[in-house]
DNA sequence: TATATTCTGAGACTCATTCTCAATAAGAAA
DNA sequence: TTTCTTATTGAGAATGAGTCTCAGAATATA
């Protein structure tokens, strides 16, 4: 019955116990479609009823991660920031230099080019990092 | 006569003092063409006579990149990289997630895409990071 | 030279993240 | 269920890159 539930299945899959903290910490995650960093995660658990420490929030993301089930982003403010991965595609981030804002984008044509330009190195690509900085519409100053 | 000198002229411009200090970190950024940490800037510097101190290093390295004259590099490792752009055009990074090996690559055809895309959102492009992870032909055991 | 201003270095500080370890909870076994 | 073993947790200490402070040193200006 625990194999339909993904994060039951990563915990067996590594062998960790499934507790109420760790499914806490994932719920919160699919609650939104937002990017948000350990310390929003930490306090959105907060507000409900339930205990959860730091400690025990960016130990289960680490587990999250390692299971691809949650995506770690460093948008270079300093501190990492989470998606959950339900159902969702490949994609890269706009991200507006003045109010942080992201969007998301997919581009069929960088992503082969990608694998092409690795390949003339006669490397394989194991994952990449494409973010391109802006400034949105709301933060341009007319 | 420091007009040729783009240290010189840098510091005029900011209105800041010409000294052995800012030198010296401008001169070791540019002994190599590496992607290295403030601390080896730094530790390189020390090899020498001429004391520095980690504040002056990160405080220098702030006005070159400020000026264009450095780039600063987050690789994802939790300390910025810096690499010196005499002479050097535009470029993204493939990077070894086994070594650290880091080698560059131009393609205009994503150049552009970039661009495109962000056209595309109604926005206008600032900067871009692209990075490549691999695993090199040194870390790969067959 | 005298005076005003900027720079520098040592080390304190910040802040995200990781670590420690005693208390607690999960789950296997009985 | 109760017991027993072991993993998990939380509080706070530790870490580490980078920043800040401030008194003394260096530089520019008069
Ligand atoms: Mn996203
Ligand atoms: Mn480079
Ligand atoms: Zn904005
Ligand atoms: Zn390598």
């Amino acid at each position: 019955m625990a194999s339909t539930d993904p994060l039951k299945r990563a915990l067996k899959k590594e062998g960790l116990r499934y507790t109420q903290q760790r499914q806490s910490v994932w719920d919160e995650l699919c609650a939104t479609d937002d990017h948000r960093d350990a310390e929003e995660i930490y306090l959105a658990i907060r507000q409900s009823e339930l205990h959860v420490s730091r400690a025990t929030v960016y130990r289960t993301i680490d587990v999250l991660v390692k299971n691809k089930m949650v995506r770690k982003l460093d948008l270079g403010d300093g501190r990492a920031r989470y998606e959950h991965k339900m159902n969702a595609t490949h994609h890269d981030h706009l991200i507006c230099i003045q109010c942080g804002k992201i969007e998301e984008f997919v581009d069929e044509v960088i992503e082969s080019r990608q694998d092409e330009i690795v390949k003339n190195f006669g490397y394989k690509l194991v994952r990449h990092i494409h973010q391109l900085f802006i400034i949105c519409d709301e933060c341009k100053t007319p």
